[in-house]
DNA sequence: GTCTATATGTTGATAGAC
DNA sequence: GTCTATCAACATATAGAC
């Protein structure tokens, strides 16, 4: 983290490479090196916070060849805000692998946990920007995620009148996924703090998803896909009145 | 927002006011007002985006007087913490208000939304600086929130034990009822760009409120509180099974 | 395609007259 | 308690030799 002297140095051409091959090679390999340090700093200190000194050192290159590939710091954070939506992009098909309710949020939840894990620092890039208001994804937004969720809120409403769903407000339940998936990658260092660990292992990220899993399914409705230990259930009184 | 001359006078002193209490009044005064002022800027920008020369351009004061009340931006910024994380505690006694768990988090759920809805500035800071790593609140995490969560989670398990939850993890559990509350103060311009509305008016909030309210107490295996139209009941089929 | 040196602006913070 | 003038440090971005 506070390297003087982090080599980093992105998968190295191939020798036979022949010469115009190599410098397209050259060029892809170190913006997608500058890439990833950029995720990397603008996740930990913001887009204001992060210099793009700061980039360039953790990427082991002088500043000059940063600006070389990315002229200005604004190209590097948006480029970086796109890759971020194109992943998160991919996961969200997971919602069409099924027709059944359960399955499908199911899926999608756990494509969107295995996701903060896999990359959490594109989720705090993300979540900055969206709390900073937004102004550099206005675009994203209205012509890439807003038609995608169209289409699911047909899908859910449709699950609702076919009985398959609680009366929920697809909007809201939608929202309510990502708040629940995105907290666990975006707030890890309150969760840490809170719970006082380092890290979550493997099996407890897992169990975690799980866990926000059988809640998600039980706040919409949907039975459980594969009946656990004791998940979906309430323990004995079932639904009780007063 | 771009007013190049606010104003920006809190509370004049009155006249009569003895000199010694007058003094006391214009600090205590002036530095309430950089108070709200930073909180919207930290809140806009992030701790590095904010300067402290925007700070006190909005509260209409020179930059030196600022740095008279808080010698440092981290002083300030400090506070700001501190005072958001005061106004979250307030609202946490909620919990406490009834021994039946749907009442207590129906009522806790109420409360969190109602602070987003009010202050959803300082939710922005407070989100902010976790993303970042909370390195300016560890303390406050660990000396104030970790005590008020572990007597929550003896709370919960002991409504689990007695029948009336759902076996929830409650650490996970109180993390979903965070992130879905706080998302509507932190994610408003991603909600609002989704929406395609310019701001969620009183109706529709209060209305998302009870939706997130249904969903908060349906993951958790809480029977509805009261019995509104069709908030907390699946459509007809009940708890399907394939 | 790489990198040293530098231009130009902005930042947090202070000095010191009022 | 107020505010103008100022400083050293650091920011983004570029020039131009290699």
């Amino acid at each position: 983290m506070k390297s003087d002297d982090t080599p980093a140095v992105a998968t190295e051409p191939e020798a036979s490479t022949p010469p115009r091959r190599r410098k397209a090679h050259i060029r892809h390999s170190n913006e997608a090196h500058l890439l990833a340090c950029a995720e990397a700093v603008f996740a930990e200190r913001g887009l204001d916070g992060a210099s793009t000194a700061m980039i360039a050192e953790r990427a082991g290159l002088p500043k000059a060849n940063l600006h070389y590939y990315f002229p200005t710091k604004l190209d590097l954070y948006r480029r970086v805000l796109e890759d971020v939506f194109e992943e998160w992009h991919r996961a969200a098909d997971t919602f069409e692998s099924s027709d059944d309710p359960a399955d499908a949020i199911a899926g999608y939840v756990r494509a969107k946990m295995a996701l903060s894990r896999r990359r959490p620092l594109g989720s705090k890039v993300w979540a900055n920007e969206i709390i900073h208001g937004a102004t550099h994804m206005q675009d994203i937004l209205t012509d890439r995620v807003k038609p995608w969720m169209e289409t699911r809120i047909t899908m859910i409403d449709d699950w609702i009148e076919r009985g398959l769903l609680a009366r929920v407000d697809a909007r809201t339940f939608l929202f309510t996924i990502w708040a629940l998936t995105q907290h666990f990658a975006d707030f890890d260092a309150q969760i840490q703090a809170l719970a006082g660990k380092r890290a979550l292992s493997k099996k407890a990220f897992e169990a975690t998803t799980e866990e926000v899993v059988a809640l998600v399914l039980r706040a919409c409705g949907a039975s459980p896909v594969d009946a656990g230990d004791a998940s979906g259930a309430v323990a004995d009184s079932g639904t009780r009145r007063d």
